[in-house]
DNA sequence: CAAGAAATTAATCATTTGATTGAACTTTTT
DNA sequence: AAAAAGTTCAATCAAATGATTAATTTCTTG
């Protein structure tokens, strides 16, 4: 959204922000470099001076946000704290970031899907939610949950708190909604969300 | 997925074949007039001869992809069964779809959210939902589902189901899934996904 | 089968785009 | 303040890419 004032920002300050709002918003193949430098306000040379190429600057972007995003989901998730609380977190959180960085998740989830080998190599580095896996499999073991896959239950978590910001322009569309109509929609699923996946979590066995 | 026989088609289709595979595989942008050449077994020249631009030609495919997409929808959640019922055909229907056609999800949010113009005029074609608006409103006045806005009602339905195809890379790294592990978890979800969404649909007063 | 129409192709064009160069300008160091 | 190092820029290059052309081949029709 808005136009963005970097006058305050280095050079190479001014690349990196530039080409965060560009690279997210039209994707690495959609993005030129000039207008990298058109948005930043500076020279194609100076953006090759300061990082080798268009594609060590797209890691770096991309590598950010995915650090962001999936360190956050990291700590939140793979975390000590008991699910529910887990999940109120994971949410909360979420939907605050992404209320601010709509187009991280495409961002991501879209050259993740489009470019998989590099994606895949900077996903290595995060550590698996083994935690998650073991309290996911203890509370279905002593029958405090419903039992499922924990595949699942990232899912739905990920995908009721992601997607909308994915889809919006085609939810806005089909549901007839405005800026502000859907916002308060995501402002609602705070709540919403953690209702149900913790509902449906209970074991229904008893 | 897998390497497609085009040989039985005419070279007409032939380009809206391959166009097809490279275009949702790599995005506007990412796909160049010379892929989608080479995918099909045939000449540039061609291509421009039958369809007079990458533009054009894009237009095309998206269109279709969309109307699938959307027209189902709208048969589907805009028609005469009970909510419950709808949930599941939907469910049923698009996680069936998906599995076939795994990037035309992303394809479509991808291309509505860098390309929101082009787009938003293809989404004008279809009707809206005013039939499912109209249910949902009655359910809830007469209390026999929970009050809530229907937008999220299709949120949820849409997100859970499409998401997975969306993130599917990342999920199967973060959670630590093969291929096959994955699409059980999808064929899972066809009875999963309507169990929450109605589950948590039912009036929590009474 | 011959003439015209339709389809296909190799070669080429014009523009775009990632990257580089060398000169000019600014800041830091001695 | 002179020299060196760091930074910025206009101009330019080479490769990629969407599109066209003109020649060739294949198909259609009388």
């Amino acid at each position: 959204m808005s136009e963005q004032d970097y006058s305050h920002l280095s050079t190479e300050e001014k690349i990196i922000a530039a080409a965060k709002q560009v690279f997210v918003r039209k994707g690495y193949s959609g993005t030129k470099t000039r207008d990298i430098a058109e948005e930043a306000g500076i020279n194609i040379a100076s953006l090759h001076y300061y990082y080798r190429s268009k594609d060590k600057l797209f890691e770096i972007v991309i590598g950010n946000a995915l650090d962001r995003f999936s360190m956050g989901m990291d700590k939140i998730l793979g975390g000590d704290m008991p699910l529910d609380e887990k999940v109120r977190a994971f949410v909360e959180n979420y939907i605050t970031f992404f209320k601010e960085n709509p187009y991280v998740p495409m961002f991501i989830m879209s050259e993740a899907l489009t470019n998989p080998d590099k994606m895949s190599e900077m996903l290595d580095r995060q550590k698996v939610l083994e935690k998650l896996a073991d309290q996911f499999s203890k509370l279905t073991e002593d029958g405090s949950i419903r039992k499922m896959h924990h595949g699942h239950f990232m899912m739905n978590l990920v995908g009721l708190t992601a997607f909308p910001f994915v889809a919006r322009p085609i939810i806005m569309k089909k549901v007839g909604l405005n800026d502000k109509e859907f916002d308060d929609l995501l402002e609602e699923r705070k709540k919403l969300i953690p209702e149900m996946i913790l509902g449906h979590l209970k074991n229904p066995d008893k």
